[in-house]
DNA sequence: TGCTAATTTCATTTTTTTTTGAAAACTTTG
DNA sequence: CAAAGTTTTCAAAAAAAAATGAAATTAGCA
């Protein structure tokens, strides 16, 4: 037997798990398409939110029915989220996954590397707007200046409220 | 000339309209893209939002180079947030269309629209999950107790703080 | 060090989403 | 109420995103 299988309890509680397990996928796909994150994201992560052991990426594989590019790339980006992490397992040189469940942090991270770098660049683009203001017929600019106006709050306030998000968070 | 063209000021201020034009266009693509929402919708969004008049569909089709299914669709969407309205014009059958800008209330309804009905299914399958427990082994029903447990408190968290995120933005 | 298992990469395929455009359905008005 | 103008709908096409799987790379072990 090269690699036992995590569950190996007895019969109605794996049946149990199976269901826990599908409605975590289930949870999980969606929640992560509303943040923009592709099915097999989200399905991993719900695997391994209900997992009692860390599991090997083919285990993964086996499980969710999907291929080893999507199990290495959807890991990846779950990495880089620090939604998973590995752990050693003693005797075995696959790496294990193990879902992080601290969704505040998990959530600050998100807004810190997914969102924020966008709110950067939205600045710049303002920047360009105001440069390009004629200054010509004092009527006119006037209305773009207002609506500028309200694009620089919309921003400065984006920018103050996303990253305090996750502190306002009371779990 | 069946239809006066919006914009017929001298060639600087136009020029410096089409900038400002182009930018604004580029930032809301962007933004509506962010919030999982087609291209097509940035655009007309971006368009309406520096015109100082309001435009009839035909005039956003010719200026974005869309067609008018994508142009008809893109209303409709952005109607359903509110974030355009349509205006009588004397004389002229068309509706013209006019981009709401107060982006509290536009984010308000969005929220309100596009993610709490989510967050709605998201407890009834928590609520799943929870039947879903075997109660045969302790140890391990502990250990789903308390995943489930985290999941309740971040819907309760998002089902509170979501509908008061957009009082929190201080324009 | 060389061998094998594990993982990543990436060109190709599949699936999903978006756009198009023409027909249908309205709507105004002469 | 007919004719022309306007808007919507929706099947088909195009584009974009995601998944696949096999080759390439990397890493652990003997």
């Amino acid at each position: 037997m090269p690699h036992p299988s995590p569950i190996s309890g007895n019969q109605s509680v794996r049946k149990s798990n199976r269901d826990l397990e599908i409605e975590s996928i289930d949870f999980f796909v969606r929640m992560m398409s509303m943040l923009g994150m592709p099915r097999s994201v989200g399905e991993i992560y719900g695997l391994l939110y209900f997992s009692t052991t860390p599991l090997p990426m083919d285990q993964i594989v086996s499980r969710l029915g999907i291929s080893l590019g999507s199990a290495s790339q959807g890991l990846k980006t779950l990495r880089s989220l620090k939604a998973v992490r590995t752990s050693y397992v003693a005797g075995d040189r696959r790496d294990h996954y193990l879902a992080e469940t601290e969704f505040r942090r998990l959530f600050a991270n998100f807004i810190k590397e997914e969102i924020m770098p966008h709110m950067e660049s939205a600045k710049e683009r303002i920047e360009r707007m105001e440069d390009s203001l004629s200054g010509t017929d004092e009527q006119t600019d006037e209305f773009y200046q207002i609506r500028i106006e309200k694009l620089k709050k919309l921003t400065r306030a984006g920018g103050r409220l996303l990253p305090a998000l996750a502190g306002l968070l009371k779990f």
